[in-house]
DNA sequence: CGGTATGATTGTAT
DNA sequence: ATACAATCATACCG
C-alpha cells in the first residue's frame, strides 16, 4: 500500500496523470490506480514511436543560432526537446522498484489471455501437401544433393552404352540442361525467401525485445510471433515448390514421354531380337538374364526388351500367318547358323526349335519355303 | 497423304 | 511383379 502509494506520487510527478481521488473504497482505487499506470506505459510506448521518429532524423540541421530557452522546452541543443524529456520518464519508470513486479503481472496477465483467445494451435503436423511436393522435388533431383558431375557421368554412359550419338542421348541431356536450369532458379528463389525470412525474423524478434523493456512481452510470445513468421514464409515456399513441380512435370511431358520420339530400333538390334523370338518360338519368354544379354547386344534397355517380346508374341499370337514368312526366315537363318557351326554341313535335319509349347509353329520346309 | 509398322503406355488379371 | 490386351503416337513407306 505504502508502495503504490509513493510510486502514484511518483508516477504523478512525471507525467501529472493523478488524479485518485483519495475518497474512493479502497480497491476502487487500486484498480484504477493500475488503470492510470498501464495509461502512462501506454503513453510512453506510443510516444517512443515518436521519439524513434525523431532520432531518425538526420542531425546536420546546422546548430541552432538562436538557442531556445532552457525553460520552455526541457532544454537541448538538439533540434526537438521531445527526446530527453522521453529518455528521463522511460528511464524513471523502468528504475522504479515497483516495475519488475509489476511487469510480471502484466505478463502474467497478458500470458493468460493471450494464451485463452488463440493459444491451442500449436504445433500444426507437417502438411500433407507440402510433403507431397518435396518428396516429388527430390524424386526429380530438383531439391537433393547436388550431384554435380552426375548429370556428365550419365551422359558419357549414355553415349558410351549407345555407341553412336544417338537422338535420345541428345535430347537426355538436352532435359537434363533445362532441369538443371529450374533446379537452380528454384534453389536461388528458396536461398532468397529463406535469407528474407531469418531477416524478418530478426528484425521483428529485436523490435519486440527492444519494446518487451518498455511493454509486458514474455519471451513465449516473441517465439509465438516468431512461428507465425516461419508460417507464413513456408507457405510462400510451398508456391515456388507447387510451380516448380508444374514446370518439372511440363518439361518431363514434353521430353521424357518418348511416345513423342519414337524411334525404330536399328536393324540390327531387331534382326538380334527377332533371331531370339523364333529361336524360342515354344517359350519366347526371356529370362531376366537373357534380356540383359539381349539388351546389351541390341544397344537398349531390359525394359525395351520387355516391350519388344510383349508385342512381339501378342502380335504373332494376333496373326501367325503375317508373320509364317518371318518365321520361316529366321528359322532358315538359325538352321544355317547352326549347321554351320557343327562341322556336318547342310545335310539338313529340321534346325534346332524345339517347337512344343504355346505358340504355333510356322510350316517351313528345308529350303526355306512355304 | 494415308495406311501400316512399331515402340511405349495404360489398365487389368493373375 | 509379370503378362496380356488395347491403345496411343510416331515412324516409315508406297
Amino acid at each position: 500500500m505504502d508502495d503504490q502509494t509513493r510510486m502514484l506520487a511518483s508516477m504523478g510527478g512525471l507525467g501529472g496523470l493523478s488524479q485518485a481521488d483519495v475518497g474512493d473504497p479502497d480497491s476502487v482505487r487500486k484498480q484504477q490506480d493500475i488503470g492510470d499506470i498501464l495509461q502512462q506505459i501506454m503513453a510512453i510506448t506510443d510516444e517512443s514511436l515518436d521519439e524513434a521518429q525523431a532520432r531518425c532524423w538526420p542531425e546536420e540541421a546546422p546548430a541552432q543560432w538562436t538557442p531556445q530557452r532552457e525553460g520552455e522546452l526541457g532544454g537541448s541543443t538538439a533540434g526537438c526537446a521531445l527526446p530527453l524529456n522521453f529518455q528521463h520518464r522511460k528511464h524513471a519508470l523502468n528504475c522504479h522498484r515497483m516495475k519488475p513486479a509489476l511487469f510480471s503481472v502484466l505478463c502474467e496477465i497478458k500470458e493468460k489471455t493471450v494464451l485463452s483467445i488463440r493459444g491451442v494451435q500449436e504445433e500444426d503436423p507437417p502438411d500433407p501437401q507440402i510433403m507431397r511436393l518435396d518428396n516429388m522435388l527430390l524424386a526429380e533431383g530438383v531439391s537433393g544433393p547436388e550431384k554435380g558431375g552426375g548429370s556428365a557421368a550419365a551422359a558419357a554412359a549414355a553415349a558410351a552404352a549407345g555407341g553412336s550419338p544417338n537422338d535420345s542421348s541428345i535430347e537426355h541431356s538436352d532435359y537434363r540442361a533445362k532441369l538443371a536450369q529450374i533446379r537452380q532458379i528454384y534453389h536461388s528463389e528458396l536461398e532468397k525467401y529463406e535469407q528474407a525470412c531469418s531477416e524478418f525474423t530478426n528484425h521483428v524478434m529485436n523490435l519486440l525485445r527492444e519494446q518487451s523493456r518498455t511493454r509486458p512481452i514474455s519471451p513465449k510470445e516473441i517465439e509465438r510471433m516468431v512461428a507465425i513468421i516461419h508460417r507464413k514464409f513456408s507457405s510462400i515456399q510451398m508456391q515456388l515448390k507447387q510451380s516448380t513441380c508444374e514446370a518439372v512435370m511440363i518439361l518431363r511431358s514434353r521430353f521424357l514421354d518418348a511416345r513423342r520420339k519414337r524411334r525404330n530400333f536399328n536393324k540390327q538390334a531387331t534382326e538380334v531380337l527377332n533371331e531370339y523370338f523364333y529361336s524360342h518360338l515354344s517359350n519366347p519368354y526371356p529370362s531376366e538374364e537373357a534380356k540383359e544379354e539381349l539388351a546389351k547386344k541390341c544397344g537398349i534397355t531390359v525394359s525395351q526388351v520387355s516391350n519388344w517380346f510383349g508385342n512381339k508374341r501378342i502380335r504373332y499370337k494376333k496373326n501367325i500367318g503375317k508373320f509364317q514368312e518371318e518365321a520361316n526366315l529366321y528359322a532358315v537363318k538359325t538352321a544355317v547358323d547352326a549347321a554351320n557351326v557343327s562341322a556336318q554341313a547342310s545335310q539338313a535335319n529340321s534346325p534346332a526349335t524345339p517347337n512344343s509349347g504355346g505358340y504355333p509353329a510356322p510350316c517351313y520346309t528345308p529350303d526355306g519355303r512355304l
